[in-house]
DNA sequence: ACAAATTATGTCGCATGCGATATAATTTTT
DNA sequence: AAAAATTATATCGCATGCGACATAATTTGT
């Protein structure tokens, strides 16, 4: 018979593997990112940016899956840094717009590598990676939070 | 022609759904924990515990791929709250052997059936979440630090 | 034997994540 | 139009993770 606390053993939950990638995932960015002077989610939040420049807050947080309690001291460091500038939306004053500077657009020259050096660390074929996106994504799409 | 910035799209690195899924499972665990009165990463160093009593901060560590400043503070609070005890190795005085009290053992019972609860959650079939771990197992064992 | 290296643990500071809650602006309801 | 609900942003407190560094105990090298 099955032992009782099978279930609860690290192994067999699916929770630790993806806690402990993520952590590992992420340490090996802030090393990358030092260089750059961004921490990893100051980094996802300029992702967005690079990507879509001009949007508000709630934005951000919903391509990122965080709560504005969380971007909210990004932005300000970021704005600090002189990479982004905040506006209030003209029509809807609840709205802070973010918006690139100059300082901000050069630097998705020199992140440009970044994600190219995580990858050669991953040692998977594209196929796996795409493979294994899959998985993150239906988690991310279809789990209920 | 590939755009040139189209790697640093979110959509495009593997990082992100990694952070995303993470962050959105221990969320979940997080809300399943509280009647238990444990966090995550104390639920974390309580399972290696109840699969392996009496082992070093060292062991913990290494199980759970976290550093010593990172579990040391969880050790601190899981005894304050009477669910393990730190003991001085006998022969090697920089060993702290961690074991269970009583209560820290009777929390077993209870925990039972949170990793059936997360599981229901993922919308994914058994094969599909093996396929998974293997993938994760993979990483967290192939790449480099 | 004893200096040097290693090991296990711990402290400190910083940047998250997030639940709870607050505030101001806007929209909806009545 | 006034009250109620919603929305976008922000503050506060707690628990991480981790790099840098400190300390004590043990092992290794010579």
């Amino acid at each position: 018979m099955r032992e009782k606390y099978e279930a609860l053993k690290l192994r067999n939950q699916l929770s630790f593997p993806f806690y402990a990638c993520s952590n590992k995932i992420i340490r090996r960015y802030k090393r990358l990112l030092k260089y750059l002077d961004l921490t990893y989610t100051q980094y996802l939040v300029m992702s967005v940016l690079w990507e879509e420049d001009g949007v508000n807050i709630k934005t951000i947080c919903d391509l990122l899956l965080l709560e504005t309690n969380t971007v909210t001291p990004v932005i300000k460091k970021l704005e600090k840094k002189g990479l982004i500038k905040k506006v209030k939306h003209s029509s809807d004053n609840r709205n802070n717009i973010i918006t690139l500077t100059d300082k901000g657009m050069e630097l998705r020259e020199k992140s440009v590598n970044v994600p190219k050096d995580i990858i050669k660390r991953v040692q998977l074929t594209s196929e796996e990676v795409e493979d294994l996106k899959k998985y993150l994504y239906k988690i991310l799409e279809e789990v209920d939070d």
